[in-house]
RNA sequence: UGGGAGGUCGUCUAAUGGUAAGACUGCGGCCUCUGGAGCCGCGUAUCGGGGUUCGAGUCCCUGCCUCCCAGCCA
């Protein structure tokens, strides 16, 4: 076995074949094909409430989906689980569908709506009416729930189950005329009061509810329930994996027996973990009341695990893919280290991001053997991992900023970076020395002068010569203004629900989750950074223009920081 | 104390009765005009106790722990 790596470049630009890894889904699919059942079609879907905007837990859903109808040759539905009118907006529709074309799935021409199947959802309660599995019941919200027992003890027939079934057809159409109020009565499943499983003691089938439905607008003023609707759904589609976690696990019992007493087409439901993520809150309801509370500025906030959100923050669709191909899939109840995220993203956008540089915490510096009024144009590589995104040329100048945090006035040890008497390259620049320092009334440093070795434009050493550290600068005449956004994790606690010590979820939240850098000096070339671009601050991270940005001012939202392991010295250093 | 589902390195996931593997993290080294990237190496795991078997993470029994379920939410 050969160690070079250089070998053929045309074999190591061979798109490797993503490595499939195994999972119990995949296994029963492939098992299902194996045995010819569905004649070995695969058909699989993904069923959002438009209740709220998807987060990175759905995405984990929809690769899933989406990948193994890709994988079988099969087909992907986008069904949007609309049932509820009192929590569904078109904006979430709208949301949703973007975020979905985002990450790459594709449902062709088939983007549906549980409500497009409620005249057919209809049909099929009559039908459990006539054959005496659905009655019509008259008991209030708390009735029902003191009817319905407790976990340990059975539940007790509601008065109305056994009403016939011409009343319970004629009560039915009644409530879908708009004779009764809200909550006056539900359509209820005739199952089992005393089923240990409490999804089967008599679940309500439809509602009273004069809503006005998104798409559906005041035809109806029943609805479904999920539970009635859901299984029903997959079964018209033709769903044959009808894929969901894990909380459902307890409902699939009643779907299967909807399916059987409607003899329809019966999918196989197959439950797996939802994703959870360290610092990270993947709720719709906490996550809508963040938003409705002001804690961010809206769902796309680049904080927000939204797919909005970290869409807007620069997260690729690419990484995400990545991402939830590498955590697999199991019915284990995990959490998953942000820290596997972040490396998704960095392993994506460190083969695609334009470098650049840029100076967030500016410090002055003046080269006094430089030429006054000169300026130079460097060549800098666009993107040392892809030639073919060329170079550009970066104007140097007598006067310069660098970054505070690569001068010290008394270098600690391990500190490479410019100090008094020091040599340091700038960067695609020159090798400079630091001479003096210039401080203020309060003994900090505000200016920096240093000396530079014309024989090494460009950074090169033509002698040879080593220097420990190469910093970025920015030219100060040339430098312009725009704002950077840095952001932190929102939560401070690894599991943002701990509410170990008594406190509200919301008091987990980082008060320093966003700091707004109003006067960074960026390189010239930044005046035309794209929307939609990645940009590494060479040094400092990932960065991508924001939506709030304006043709006289660039605001920059930080992705990602790089890795630093002088940080991580440094770090271990003040634990010790 | 009902029902359902789970328990493999610090984390996530494999191993489908036959050498417990990979990724992330951590640590060490090499390399470098980004203390980035890359490369090399090291480390750590089958929840406990019994049993079946030539052989058990896998099968059986038993104990422990975790998660989900009592919405006219999904």
């Amino acid at each position: 076995m050969s160690n070079d790596r250089n070998g053929d470049p045309a074999e190591a630009s061979q798109p490797e074949a993503p490595e499939r890894q195994s999972n119990f889904i995949r296994d029963t699919i492939l098992q299902d094909i194996a045995n010819g059942k569905h004649g070995g079609r695969v058909h699989t879907r993904f069923p959002p409430e438009p209740n709220g905007y998807l987060h990175i837990g759905h995405a984990k859903s929809i690769c899933l989906n989406y990948g193994l109808a890709q994988e079988f040759g099969g087909k992907f539905n986008l069904r949007f689980d609309d049932t509820n009118p009192t929590k569904e907006e078109t904006e979430y529709v709208d949301s949703i569908i973007e975020d979905v074309r985002w990450l790459g799935a594709d449902w062709e021409d088939r983007l549906f709506y549980a409500s497009d199947y409620f005249p057919q959802l209809y049909e099929y309660a009559l039908l459990l009416i006539r054959k005496g599995k659905a009655y019509v019941c008259d008991l209030t919200a708390e009735q029902i729930r003191e009817y319905r027992g407790t976990l340990t003890e059975p539940g007790t027939e509601s008065p109305w189950r056994n009403r016939s079934v011409e009343e319970n057809l004629d009560l039915l159409e009644r409530m879908k005329a708009g004779e009764f109020p809200d909550g006056t009565r539900t359509l209820r499943t005739k199952a089992d009061m005393a089923s240990a499983n409490l999804n089967l003691r008599d679940p309500i089938m439809y509602r009273i509810l004069h809503a006005e439905h998104h798409r559906t607008g005041n035809t109806w003023c029943i609805y479904p329930m999920y539970d009635f609707t859901h299984g029903q759904c997959d079964s018209i589609e033709g769903i044959t994996h009808s894929i969901c976690t894990l909380e459902f696990e307890d409902h699939r019992p009643l779907y299967d027996w909807y399916i059987q007493e409607l003899g329809i087409f019966a999918p196989q439901q197959l439950e797996f973990d939802r994703l959870n993520l360290t610092y990270t809150l993947l709720s719709k309801r906490k996550l809508l009341a963040l938003v409705q509370d002001n804690h961010v500025t809206g769902w796309d906030d680049p904080r927000m695990p939204t797919l909005s959100g970290i869409r807007r923050r620069g997260y690729t669709a690419e990484a995400m893919r990545t991402f939830c191909s590498r955590i697999g899939v199991s019915k284990t109840n995990g959490m998953v280290e942000l820290g596997l995220l972040e490396h998704a993203v960095r392993e994506d956008l460190n083969q695609r991001a334009l470098r650049v540089m840029a100076v967030l915490n500016p410090l002055r510096v003046v080269i006094d053997n430089y030429p006054e009024g000169r300026t130079e144009l460097m060549e800098c590589v666009n993107n040392p991992e892809d030639a073919s995104a060329g170079t550009r040329e970066v104007p140097f100048s007598k006067t310069l900023y660098i970054e505070q945090d690569d001068f010290r006035e008394d270098p600690p040890k391990h500190f490479y970076r410019l100090s008094p008497g020091r040599e340091v390259r700038l960067r695609y620049g020159y090798l400079v020395t630091c001479t003096s320092v210039v401080k203020n009334e309060k003994g900090e440093v505000v200016e920096v002068h240093c000396s530079y070795d014309p024989a090494t434009r460009g950074g090169n050493t033509p002698d040879g010569r080593k220097v420990k550290s190469t910093i970025h600068w920015v030219s100060a005449e040339h430098a312009i203004e725009a704002e950077v956004r840095l952001y932190e994790n929102l939560f401070l606690t690894e599991d943002p629900n701990d509410s170990s010590r008594g406190q509200e979820w919301t008091e987990n939240l980082n008060p320093k989750s966003l700091e707004v850098v109003a006067h960074p000096k960026l390189e010239p070339s930044l005046k035309h950074a794209k929307a939609g671009t990645s940009y590494q601050f060479e040094r400092l991270g990932y960065f991508c223009l924001d939506r709030d940005a304006t043709p006289d001012k660039p605001i920059f939202n930080r992705t990602l920081g790089l890795r630093d392991s002088y940080a991580k010295i440094d770090k271990a250093k003040a634990k010790k």
